[in-house]
DNA sequence: AGCACGCCGACT
DNA sequence: GTCGGCGTGCTC
């Protein structure tokens, strides 16, 4: 290398910013930079921090002449290769800079400065000559000898003096002053402690996934596994195995569950299983802990994780197993910003870290089915129940000719069984999706609906909180006594039940059942979670009224009865997966019938009691059902045999949304295997004082659908008031 | 994402 | 005549 190439050295440093690439900076004389090192560069008139991205970027379109210096290599363990090959990838993926990605990595402002270390004194081992010595003093220094360094709030509460006295002591060098490194929050789990008696087809599992963790790290680690166990057959004990496994390596091992807040009841197992709970990720962690656990997972200490779907982007210092629990889930789906796929991107993960994933469910999607009928992923079937508990009966309940009263929305049937059940002494359960007390009012004089002024939404009426609710965008407003379109007064009707009016008929028709209504406004902290599971573990209730937040996870051994009160709900709407989700859902509701050595049953009221998936759930044939899914599927070339996008294009002014969704849909890419629909008013025409059009892109399965949009955006001007989002391989539809 | 620049309305 | 609105463009 001559003298002139090593004067000039620069490397690219990408920012957490929606930038379209990676800036180009030179590197100072004497400053050594490795790839993932953070940095901190002058952009503009401010500095920001940034990532080393390429050392030698290949494209060197900028002179050298134009680079400002880096300013300064923070003292941070650099981002490991995975993480940075996960962003490039999810960036071109989903069609968004990839600063935006790193970002999500980043995700903890103020991490990477160090915590200012803590100030604490020990006693000097030369104590200096002509020391005046106060009574103060005098404790202090007795109370020093032999001291390990501590906190100055420490040493002045038991020495009985004011930290003044420290400071003196410390400037005239009889305490020198040390600085001590916070420790690690996290401690090691305990992967020798004893684990479950696993049962034959557990074992069969476990001992797989063991195996595959073992090779986390070399060149074929990367494998995909589903695992496939009907509720109860232990799917978390067989891959705590795994994680057991990826301990005894000293490596890291994450888990990604739904809607974390609220699952209490794993981060119990975890403990017993491993002696301390996990480091815990998700949008209700507050600053400091997420600082102290974003800092943990990059050095290595925070060895087992768990988290919501962007736990997935941290920076992992050594991943050696990535756990997808309830891969089904659509809270895997993130629908806003940058919009991806939790799941899929965790098998993207896996890959890049040359890791193994475990994608578990009772239900898995119909992707993942696909993808393991075809051999792309490991099967491990685990077909029985733990002490082989029956699965539940499931009973439809044909609500055209089992009618519930008028404003009721019990059948006679239901009624019957919750009083046999009750009279057992055991519990009920009554499943309804609905917050509030009724979705929708209604004058009765001239049939105005109470509508969201933001959204395309009815207002739900909360009648304990006294309030008419949004449930999009979160305005509310007090029910109004005269009617907004023809002013008649107090002639209201509430139409259709939610949970608090489905609490009103369950207290009148059952005066005497103690009932407990569990929805996501009635239960908002883990803390009163974990109260509602005790008060039903401990037989306080008899009757939970509950909504999604209770489908899934929750075991009560004395629940017997689950009533599904509507279970059509959710089948209607343009949702690709509608069918694969009702199933998917009352599915997991039902598993909350009967565990321990109580059979249970499930009644589901339906007027479509014919329906693949009514007919699906009561047969217990769920790869049937899973079959004519993938059949419909196939046949319409929707996903996972086609590929599908939506543009989302959202602005204030409706006229420029329009015009620009308008000017989209002119352009529209066309061609062989090349579909494109829209623009048409989103599911939801107006959220937050959006307004929202959707145009969709359908291809076959072997086409570039991000090249296509691509060149779809670029031959469109946008104006910057209006937003286009991308949203590969979109959930809603239509 | 910020921040500057620039071009049109109501004010000291 | 200026202060200030936010639309447009740039940051290596």
């Amino acid at each position: 290398m001559s003298l002139f190439a090593d004067q000039e050295r620069r490397v690219s440093v990408l920012l957490p910013l929606p930038l379209s690439g990676a800036y180009d900076y030179a590197v100072p004389p004497g400053m050594e930079l490795c790839e993932g090192d953070f940095v901190t560069v002058p952009l503009g008139p401010r500095e920001r921090t940034g990532v080393v991205w390429e050392l030698e970027p290949t494209n060197q379109d900028v002179p050298f002449e134009k680079l400002k210096n880096v300013i300064e290599k923070l003292e941070q363990p650099p981002i490991p290769e995975a993480s940075r090959k996960l962003v490039d990838w999810v960036a071109r993926y989903t069609l968004q800079p990839s600063g935006s990605i790193l970002k999500m990595v980043m995700s903890v402002p103020g991490a990477l400065s160090d915590p200012a270390p803590k100030p604490a004194y020990i006693k000097a081992s030369h104590q200096p000559e002509g020391l005046k010595l106060t009574k103060a003093r005098e404790r202090v220094l007795a109370f020093m000898e032999n001291m390990p360094p501590m906190a100055p709030s420490d040493i002045a509460r038991e020495a009985g003096c004011g930290t003044s006295v420290l400071k003196g002591l410390a400037d005239l060098g009889a305490l020198e002053t040390v600085h001590m490194t916070d420790p690690s929050p996290f401690q090691e789990p305990d992967w020798q402690r004893d684990g479950y008696e696993l049962a034959n087809q557990q074992r069969v599992a476990a001992d797989d996934l063991v195996e595959k963790t073992a090779h986390a790290g070399t060149e074929d680690g990367f494998s995909v596994t589903l695992l496939d166990g009907v509720p109860g057959s232990g799917k978390t004990e067989v891959y705590f195995e795994a994680v057991a496994k990826a301990l005894e390596h000293g490596k890291q091992t994450l888990v990604l569950l739904p809607e974390i807040a609220l699952s209490s009841q794993w981060l119990t197992r975890f403990k017993k299983r491993f002696g301390v709970e996990p480091a815990v990720w998700h949008s209700d962690i507050g600053q400091s802990m997420r600082k102290k656990t974003w800092r943990a997972i990059v050095r290595g200490q925070a060895k087992v994780i768990v988290g919501a779907r962007s736990a997935l982007f941290l920076p992992y210092k050594d991943l050696a197993l990535i756990i997808v629990d309830e891969e089904h889930d659509a809270s895997f789906k993130q629908e806003e910003g940058v919009i991806y796929n939790g799941r899929d991107m965790a098998v993207v993960r896996a890959q890049m870290g040359k890791c193994p994933v475990v994608l578990a469910s009772a239900t898995p999607s119909l992707e993942t089915a696909v993808n393991s009928w075809e051999g792309r992923y490991n099967n491990l079937h685990m077909p029985s129940r733990h002490a082989d508990v029956p699965l539940p009966d499931v009973i439809t309940i044909d609500l055209r000719l089992d009618k519930p009263e008028r404003q009721k929305w019990l059948s006679p049937s239901l009624i019957e069984a919750i009083k046999e059940t009750v009279a057992r002494g055991e519990q009920v359960m009554l499943y309804l999706n609905r917050r509030g007390y009724a979705p929708l009012t209604l004058c009765r004089s001239c049939g105005h609906r109470l509508q969201c002024p933001n959204c395309t939404s009815w207002l739900v009426e909360h009648r304990k909180a006294q309030k008419l609710q949004c449930h999009h965008c979160g305005y509310f407003t007090r029910p109004p006594r005269t009617c907004p379109s023809c002013e008649s007064e107090d002639n209201f009707a509430a139409c259709g039940p939610g949970v608090e009016r489905l609490a009103e008929e369950v207290a009148e028709t059952f005066p005497d059942l103690r009932a407990i209504v569990a929805a996501s406004d009635t239960v908002t902290s883990p803390t009163q979670a974990a109260e509602l599971v005790r008060k039903i573990e401990d037989q306080e209730v008899d009757l939970l009224i509950g909504t999604q937040m209770v489908a899934k996870g929750y075991h009560f051994p004395m629940l017997t009865l689950v009533g599904v009160v509507d279970a059509d709900l959710g089948l209607s709407g343009g949702d690709l997966r509608a069918s694969e989700r009702t199933y998917q859902l009352l599915y997991q509701v039902a598993g909350r019938a009967g565990r321990a050595d109580r059979p249970g049953t499930v009644m589901l009221q339906t007027f479509m009691p014919d329906h693949p998936v009514m007919k699906a759930l009561k047969s217990g044939l769920r790869d049937r059902f899973l079959e004519c899914e993938a059949d419909a599927r196939k046949s319409a070339g929707m996903p996972p045999f086609g590929r599908l996008a939506a543009l989302i294009v959202s602005g204030e002014d409706e006229v420029l949304v329009d015009d620009t969704a308008n000017a989209l849909g002119r352009n529209a890419p066309h061609g062989q295997g090349i579909l494109a629909l829209g623009p048409a008013p989103a599911p939801l025409a107006m959220i937050r004082g959006r307004h929202r059009r959707r145009l969709l892109l359908k291809t076959d399965k072997k086409m570039p659908i991000q090249s296509i949009l691509k060149d779809w955006l670029e031959r469109t001007s946008v104006s910057r008031t209006v937003k286009i989002q991308i949203d590969i391989d979109p959930y809603s539809f239509l």
